[in-house]
DNA sequence: TAGATTGTTAATCGATTAACAATC
DNA sequence: TAGATTGTTAATCGATTAACAATC
């Protein structure tokens, strides 16, 4: 039973990051492990990990530590990655391929159980044990299936049109590597983006300022 | 000439979304824009969109608004993006052929000049323009190339080696889509990290959080 | 018990929002 | 001039850090 049910955004963000460790050191047999330890292996301050850890409830012992096992099971399980949310992946380009591939060997609380593309030299194609079907088919096969999430890895000037469609249909959750933005045309979307682009123009920014200053 | 040189990470952040919406406007012969528009068009407040910009100086015009094109072309010079840093990609599988396949559809400061891989089916292959090379070649390839940046597509298990030599070598930085934390074993290096599978876990916590409140 | 380390409150810091005078 | 909209200061909000009492 959770204490609090308010976890901030910010702390989202870094469980991924927590789980990650725990699970490493849970595979290694490392059992306990401070706050301490833990902040100077990530990169925060202490005080952010306890502040952290607090949000969901004491999982810690005074004068021992974190018992990592329980904290790894405990942050997984409130990030959903022992779910299994059906989803579809429009777009089977390399990125697509990438991100396909990716689920199915980083499982993280998604299935896939559809792939689609539009262009006849992808359709049929095998992807991660998924044929990749005909853009035509989505309607009909999300009726099915009724998968509740999309990953969107189309090119920008499709993804508008398939975004109506898939919204239509019911699909109110994307992973979007497009540059449409879902969420303002969409206000009750939830919506991860990867703005591959973004990020890069941001290293950019670092690496320039680099330059002048050197 | 910059009136401020500091900007701080979160308007950083910002400027690409405005920069990838100024061009699109300016494409579309958008001249001016205010804040208001702006910043309904972008989900931020008008407050923040004029707080944001006057961190690099007053391109804006009381009782007018911004001149889309001196602001878009500002803001691009600050990012950098008409430079030609030249980098290099380690790991052509689908994510590495994708990310070459991006950096040259979409430019934005980077000259992909290498692509290298160490698998024999992969090496030989045309990807963006490049035929992909052995990665036993990285560092006679760097050296007469002096590439500044590198991309590593790699899996997790290779990823640690591959950055001991680059950095070696004297490339300091990275955009980096392994989970290996580049920045905190060598506190000297650039860094932006794509962490596909952080993106995924934030996103399913999200999903399931929704599920169990409806 | 003594040492270690959490849980939690308070202090600081930084980012966002609001407000409004300046001015085109 | 009147209306619009910026530039900039002040107020608010939220997140991070510091501190320390509680307790294993």
């Amino acid at each position: 039973m959770q204490k609090k049910p308010y976890i901030s955004m910010p702390v989202i963000r870094r469980l991924p990051r927590y789980y990650r460790f725990l699970r490493h050191l849970d595979k290694r047999g490392v059992t306990r492990i401070s706050s301490k330890e833990l902040s100077e292996k990530m990169g925060f301050t202490a005080s952010q990990v306890r502040q952290d850890f607090n949000c969901f409830g004491g999982y810690g012992q005074q004068g021992y530590g974190y018992g990592v096992h329980q904290l790894c099971e405990e942050i997984g399980s409130i990030l959903g990655v022992d779910r299994a949310h059906k989803c579809i992946l429009i777009g089977a380009g390399n990125l697509g391929k990438a991100i396909a591939t990716h689920i199915s060997y980083n499982f993280a609380g998604f299935d896939l159980i559809g792939i689609f593309d539009n262009s006849e030299q992808v359709v049929g194609q095998q992807i991660a044990d998924l044929r990749v079907l005909p853009a035509a088919g989505i309607r009909r096969f999300c009726s099915e299936n009724a998968p509740l999430m999309a990953i969107l890895c189309v090119p920008d000037s499709a993804v508008k049109s398939v975004v109506e469609l898939l919204y239509d249909i019911g699909i109110k959750s994307y992973w979007n590597f497009s540059h449409y933005d879902i969420a303002l045309r969409y206000p009750d979307t939830i919506v991860e983006n990867v703005h591959l682009n973004d990020s890069m123009m941001t290293l950019c920014y670092r690496v320039t300022e680099n330059e002048k200053s050197s």
